[in-house]
DNA sequence: GAAATATAATTGTCTTAGCAACTATTTGGG
DNA sequence: CCCAAATAGTTGCTAAGACAATTATATTTC
């Protein structure tokens, strides 16, 4: 007889964010796959297309990743052609970050991938759906930022 | 002058979920840490808490996991003593996994930690916004998986 | 202005994840 | 019944992510 209480993990934000997650970016990634750049590397190449000259830790701060992680993505990116650092003037300690003409290309041409994944994601809901999702994940983003920094 | 027009990756489902994700994991993480157990490897051993004798590839599709992921985790599960693989008669390919007296320890004392962790994300939220998210993502989760299939 | 502290980036180690290739079984069609 | 195809699991390779320690440079403070 089984009498347990059944916590069921799809009821868990944290557990569901994983999963849902996984299958996005799996969708994302096997379409980039012609251009061999991966999910992740797409996405800060986008920061650094977004705005140039920004330094690592800002990159990595907006990516939301963290520094190593963005060292190393970066030295994929710069092998590939697609990105380059110069150091930079102000501080020593730092890099600038740029896209190269190759980088934009790319950019140009994937960009609509990326925004075609994310309808098909809005393919399942409504627009208004689409959007309190959005806002509920930025806001999760700030809130958890907070928490962590305090524990 | 900067005439580019700006999409901005927050708006885009793929990228807020993995950001999401990620500092909502490292949140439990670190939580966990006096167990010495993942979330990851969590989330499979509380699987097979919930259900003896399911099979590596039940296992995997409930934790959202591919198999070559699922059975490294379970080598470290089992490494731990915290679960345990046994042949199964009827399908001599595969293995029934359950969980040890250890397991289930760690499970009833780390439970409440999981739960808390969601609490932190309710935190941002009300109970109805919470509900929301957590039937969107399920019906991400759901129509994903069909896109994946058909890709 | 020198010493202590903080910051930017890197490196090493381990875990998780995706993908492809492989082994060992089981199933199904001729 | 037997061979082809499907299935369960594992292994190898590479990328991404968390964390700690290290290096180089800046900033603060005394």
């Amino acid at each position: 007889m089984n009498n347990k209480k059944a916590y069921d993990l799809r009821r868990s934000a944290g557990f569901m964010l994983g999963t849902s997650y996984r299958k996005v970016s799996a969708l994302f990634q096997i379409r980039l796959k012609p251009f061999e750049i991966t999910p992740e590397q797409w996405s800060v190449l986008y920061q650094i297309h977004l705005e140039d000259g920004l330094i690592q830790k800002e990159i990595a701060e907006r990516a939301g990743k963290d520094r190593p992680t963005t060292t190393r993505i970066l030295d994929h990116l710069e092998q590939k052609g697609l990105a380059d650092r110069r150091t930079s003037d102000r501080d020593r300690r730092s890099f600038q970050v740029g896209i190269t003409d190759k980088g934009r290309e790319l950019i140009l041409k994937t960009l609509p991938l990326e925004m075609a994944a994310n309808e098909d994601v809005r393919g399942c809901m409504s627009e208004e759906e689409y959007d309190t999702l959005i806002r509920l994940l930025i806001r999760i983003d700030h809130h958890m930022k907070d928490i962590l920094e305090r524990e």
